[in-house]
DNA sequence: CTGTTAGCGCGTTCAC
DNA sequence: GTGAACGCGCTAACAG
């Protein structure tokens, strides 16, 4: 590769030091090198297409415009694409780039991963979970600024930023109870996950107020487990909506109803969750958004101003979750009732 | 932040000097070293969990262990995702790292950001092309080396890797005549995209060895134009197979299949394009998968290998496509044909 | 076998 | 207004 153009060059050619073209360039200059100067410089500096080597500047500053991504899942997921999209667009307007590692939910990857960020001096580091998830971040973690991103420290002692997941359950029954459903069964997702109970705690918050019994059926998060448990519900229970854990056991709700001879959204209002961009519009799914592109955008956000002296949030950051109307809600049909 | 550990102190707990750090921790004291002090380097190093500051290292190595990616549409895009993400996968293999950066086809800011790229000295740059396209690199895209995947250059001066798309559309070809059909016709994409061209040429050739008529109609790529222009074509030529430009195509003919009665694979064969990892599974549809994930890797592994030395390829590389076998592909039903 | 020294390219301070 | 000198942390050549 041809020799790299330095400040010694830029100076060389505008007839200067090179320190003259350090100050210019950093807009130190103006009370310090005469105007016709600083033209020049400028000149020379734009005819040899000089840029500052961005390694040098970050020695000698003690910052790299870097932030170190952690992320548990391959970067390329669905969701997790999002967040860090988000999170890279927002460091692109201030200047800053992203050094993403995927630790593959390795504990020993995720403690290489971070010192490896940390050896690359990272000015924050962020930690990019695909799904909610309790993390105790490793002891480097804390040296450097850090936030987690749709994850939160048990111990309290990183921030979090991530959807409301509560809130989300209360969108999800919103979506049936406004259309004037009373008999809702709910399909939750296995509870290992800790959105699960958040989403069936405000879910319960709704129909409680509403004065409505709470039903709740547990259930896996594949097509199958939609088709499997969704169709024994739909045998035993004859529910006018069935609430789902997300958009994949909705799509195997829609399968047995249709086995059924029920018509969506006639016969049964069917509700989502995660927006599934694959999969949501195309079944015209009424379904809840995780602000996946809020999260990274927040996080990012927040991070780059406090590296620019805002202390951050006391406590964990909890973005709205929004309710996304398809046609496979409506409201419930006059046939006959149980009990 | 805590002040970080430097080869000074680590030098200074073993009672060395920090050339002696600097030696033993690069592997080349073994000759020049006592045991007993590279023992006490090591030792130190551990107890203070010493990483030499990799920018210093950068900076007098000449080296960054960085690639730049330079990618023209969101990184998190289903099939950029998933170059992006091999290609990290192998770089960190070989303890590099990637900054990626998206253009979103705008061709300032993609100028911006081989700019950007180069001044932070990356060691090699790549272009990442969402679907295969000619690709002018910017003019100092030369002064480091570098890689178009899925890309090629229509001056010949910078190496492309990307999917074999003739062999691709003979292997679509393929699904079909292995099982007898004659009665095909092929719905293909709009010409403006490059690979359509090539694909029509592979299945062109297979039919026309096969003595076979080439039966094309123009089509474009959504579900809606699938089952618009799919569904015109099963009323006026009644075909026994189609072959489809890619899965959405193929999803919306299959709509319009379902329309007039017809059953796949029974009444109607279908193929699509891509393996759309949200659709093509889903649906069982047999079709023809862009190897992405092996261009991805393979480019990193090119460029990795031209850094330690090894040439370049002198001429373009193309990845074979490789055919998926589901349930949407069968032998023609023996029924009524034109004459 | 060891320690001293000279940069990598940049930003800044301090004499001129 | 300007330019020489220093150091960010590291590696490699060279003298002891």
């Amino acid at each position: 590769m041809g020799r790299k153009v330095t400040a010694r060059d830029v100076a060389e050619l505008a007839g200067v030091s090179r320190s003259a073209v350090s100050m210019v360039l950093n807009g130190r200059g103006d009370g310090d090198v005469s105007p016709e100067n600083q033209e020049a410089i400028r000149q020379a500096a734009a005819q040899l297409r000089y840029r500052p080597n961005s390694v040098a500047r970050s020695l000698r500053n003690q910052a790299t415009h870097t932030i170190g991504v952690v992320t548990d899942s391959v970067a390329s997921g669905t969701y997790g694409g999002a967040m860090i999209a988000a999170a890279s667009r927002v460091a692109a307007e201030h200047d800053f780039l992203l050094l993403v590692v995927d630790s593959h939910k390795d504990a020993q990857l995720e403690q290489d991963a971070v010192d490896l960020l940390q050896a690359r001096q990272c000015d924050a580091l962020m930690f990019v979970a695909e799904g909610l998830v309790p993390w105790q971040p490793p002891a480097a973690f804390h040296d450097d600024p850090c936030l987690l991103v749709n994850a939160f420290d048990p111990s309290g002692r990183a921030l979090g930023i991530y959807g409301d997941e509560e809130q989300g359950g209360r969108e999800a029954a919103r979506l049936v109870l406004d259309r004037g459903h009373r008999e809702v069964v709910h399909l939750h997702g296995t509870t290992d996950v800790v959105a699960v109970g958040r989403r069936i705690a405000g879910y319960r918050q709704k129909f409680e107020a509403a004065g409505l019994p709470v039903r709740l059926v547990p259930c896996g998060w594949e097509i199958d487990d939609g088709w499997e448990v969704g169709g024994r519900v739909l045998d035993e229970q004859q529910p006018t909506a069935v609430v789902c854990a997300n958009d994949r056991v909705a799509a195997g709700v829609h399968l047995a109803a249709a086995q059924r001879g029920l018509r969506i959204p006639e016969d049964l209002s069917v509700v989502g969750y995660d927006d599934d961009p694959s999969l949501a519009a195309q079944l015209g799914l009424s379904t809840v958004q995780i602000p996946f592109d809020d999260m990274g955008a927040q996080a990012m956000r927040t991070l780059l101003a406090h590296l620019d002296g805002v202390p951050l949030p006391t406590a964990d950051v909890e973005l709205p979750s929004r309710a996304v109307v398809r046609r496979s809600v409506a409201a419930p049909a006059a046939r006959g009732r149980r009990g």
